[in-house]
RNA sequence: GGUCCUGUGGAGCAGUUGGAGUGCUCGCCGCCCUGUCAAGGCGGAGGUCGCGGGUUCAAGUCCCGUCAGGACCGCCA
């Protein structure tokens, strides 16, 4: 090394002690006859004085970010001149060589914390974005996560498997972005959307406990905690029930909280059905940090005559509220703002009443064409106050009401900071359907797998799922930390007879299934061991442990929105000779045969 | 595919009712300065107000389109 100490390292202690740093300029203050440098290395700050001679010449010259070596003299700071705020604050190196490795340019961003440029500045130059404390302590913690979870899979003896990121495009799910295949032109790989389907043939070949922290792909629309490529940390197990895999993802989890967070995590971990999450609050990851829970109102609300809830009760549906504490004190404005917010989300509208805040009195549009009997005793139906605001959603799908109030509730407690910023809580969502009706507006008929097709039915569904496919249950689990799904996975089938009873019900033929997942099924014929695993959303968990509001934060070089990377220009065009070399305009010469 | 927010010297912002490229903080260049720590003082340079069109005597400001960044909905087994 061409240095003897860290610059972050220095302490009291070492006063006396000649030292050789190497870093970079963080700030330099010229008080003509004295210079105060701030040197910063990857261990933190130090501050280097330049008194006289050639090296307080020289330091006039420096400017920030130039990169340089210093040698000097670690003496503690003149009485009163200690800064509290700097771990190296009692002492301060006095320079007696200075040597300039590489000046820097003046920067089209300023390397402090104490401002943010936007995101595209940022990215264009993420490499000086990163030498700021915010962003490299980020990337850090990420470092820190994966050997936390590393240190618990290793003691479990789980082994990490490396599996392929040029693979077979799989025909479910999301869109995958494609790969030409020079050797075969009118071919393509896929890349993973995860590694799903090798984690189960590697239970087939007898591993038994596998890990890997997986990169994965999905061509859909980004959003604050989407990338087109983020990475899980892929977990599988042989031999295992739902209750295994729980108490180790609970393990690594509260390994995460605990030394990356200061929290310690409640163990076990509450289980809510999935059922129990949209009829409470709405949403099958719900925000445990408030209240502020739905009351069905279906029956409550049979009779009154009121088209919106009459409908929806005729259709075999769902009415229901969710109430906003002090909500009677919003302006005629606000309320129609909620008109804004529910058809921004697709719904017609956001029904409404408002409790005076003095005699409870209910008013409102919607109160009008309430019956006087159904009025009294809605406030006490709804758990609503005297200033309260209750809000109602009806549709003739369950579900759909129910998200509704469930976004409205999350949209109350942001707009009322019901959230407390620093609290943590988590919950399993368990119990899930194995299926949900298809979206006829995607083509669907029939039934679609809520995860995904190899996921098992829970034992009293295992023998008769086809008799009621909508209230069938799976071994499927969530786990979801303040309103964020940080992982889910399953129990799979292993038995021949359950997965092709799975495919009749989804209506993929035997030829279709063989098409799709043959290799999975062949492997299925050799003694494959009952298995069941999770994928925990590496990215989510990285920025809830580093506080920020977006995984770009703990991605070190992301992408924008639009999928373009402001550094490396990417994606680019690509040559006539490329093109024609990666064969992307072949045509197949013949129509595979299914099975083939 | 849809809704919304933002775009003003290198960075972050302000810019009123449409009235001169006006202003603030930082950075940059020069000079001064021996205890600062987001040092300070004096002086200076730096602008296609994202781009295109329209309305107007006059547009950073109003309208339409477009590009870029961001948030959300759809989408994401």
């Amino acid at each position: 090394m061409i240095r003897t100490h860290d610059a972050g390292s220095l302490r009291a202690a070492d006063a006396g002690v000649t030292v050789t740093l190497a870093g970079w300029v963080a700030r330099r203050r010229d008080h003509g006859g004295v210079t105060f440098v701030d040197l910063r290395d990857a261990s933190g700050l130090v501050q280097v004085v330049f008194r006289e001679g050639a090296p307080a010449q020289a330091a006039h010259q420096l400017r920030n970010e130039y990169c340089v070596r210093v040698t000097g003299t670690v003496g503690p700071r003149p009485p009163g001149n200690e800064n509290p705020e700097l771990p190296t604050g009692a002492i301060e190196v006095t320079a007696t060589a200075l040597e300039v490795l590489s000046e820097s340019a003046p920067l089209p961003l300023p390397v402090d914390d104490h401002i943010d440029a936007g995101d595209d500045i940022r990215l264009r130059y993420r490499y000086l974005d990163l030498r700021r404390s915010g962003p490299a302590a980020a990337l850090r913690l990420r470092s820190a996560a994966n050997r936390i979870a590393r240190t618990v899979l290793d003691r479990r003896r789980f082994v990490e498997v490396e599996t392929p990121t040029l693979t077979r495009s799989t025909p479910e799910g999301a869109r995958d972005f494609l790969v030409p295949v020079r050797l075969q032109p009118g071919s393509w790989y896929a890349l993973p959307q995860s590694p799903q389907l090798f984690k189960q043939l590697l239970m087939v070949a007898g591993l038994e406990r596998y890990y890997q922290i997986a990169r994965c792909y999905r061509d859909e629309d980004f959003r604050a905690d989407r990338q087109p490529e983020f990475t899980q940390l892929d977990i599988e197990m042989s031999f295992v029930t739902q209750d295994d895999v729980i108490e180790l993802t609970e393990e690594i989890v509260g390994g995460l909280w605990r030394e990356l967070a200061g929290h310690e995590i409640q163990r076990p971990v509450p289980r809510l059905t999935w059922h129990e999450a949209l009829a409470r609050y709405g949403s099958d990851k719900p925000d445990l940090r408030y209240g502020v829970e739905l009351t069905e109102l279906t029956e409550y609300l049979r009779g009154t005559g009121f088209r919106v809830f009459e409908t929806a009760i005729a259709a075999g549906g769902y009415v229901g509220a969710v109430v906003m504490p002090g909500g009677a004190a919003q302006t005629r404005k606000e309320l129609d703002g909620w008109q804004d917010w529910a058809k921004a989300r697709g719904a017609r509208g956001l029904a409404y009443v408002v409790l005076d805040a003095d005699t409870g009195e209910p008013r409102g549009p919607v109160a009008k064409n309430l019956p006087a009997g159904h009025l009294a005793g809605l406030a006490d139906a709804v758990g609503a106050k005297p200033g309260d605001a209750v809000f109602f959603a009806a549709a003739g799908v369950r579900r759909e009401a129910q998200e509704l109030l469930g976004a409205a509730r999350v949209e109350i407690a942001r707009r009322t900071g019901l959230a407390d910023p620093d609290a943590w809580t988590f919950c399993w969502i368990v119990d899930a359907p194995m299926f949900e009706p298809a979206d006829p507006a995607l083509g669907g008929t029939g039934w679609s797998p809520v995860h995904h097709p190899f996921t098992a039915p829970t034992a009293g569904w295992i023998d008769r799922f086809e008799e009621a496919p909508g209230e069938a249950l799976a071994y499927a689990y969530d786990i979801v930390c303040n309103g964020n799904e940080i992982g889910g996975g399953s129990i799979r089938i292993h038995r021949a007879d359950v997965q092709r009873r799975v495919f009749d019900l989804l209506g993929i033929t035997p030829a279709e299934a063989n098409d799709k997942f043959g290799f999975l099924l062949e492997a299925f014929k050799y003694g494959p061991p009952p298995h069941g695993g999770i994928a925990l959303g590496w990215d989510r968990i990285c920025m809830l442990l580093a506080g920020e509001d977006s995984i770009r934060e703990v991605i070190a070089f992301p992408k924008t929105r639009g999928g373009y990377d402001p550094l490396t220009g990417a994606p680019t065009r690509i040559t006539a000779q490329q093109r024609a070399e990666a064969g992307v305009d072949a045509k197949p010469k013949q129509e595979a045969a299914p099975g083939t």
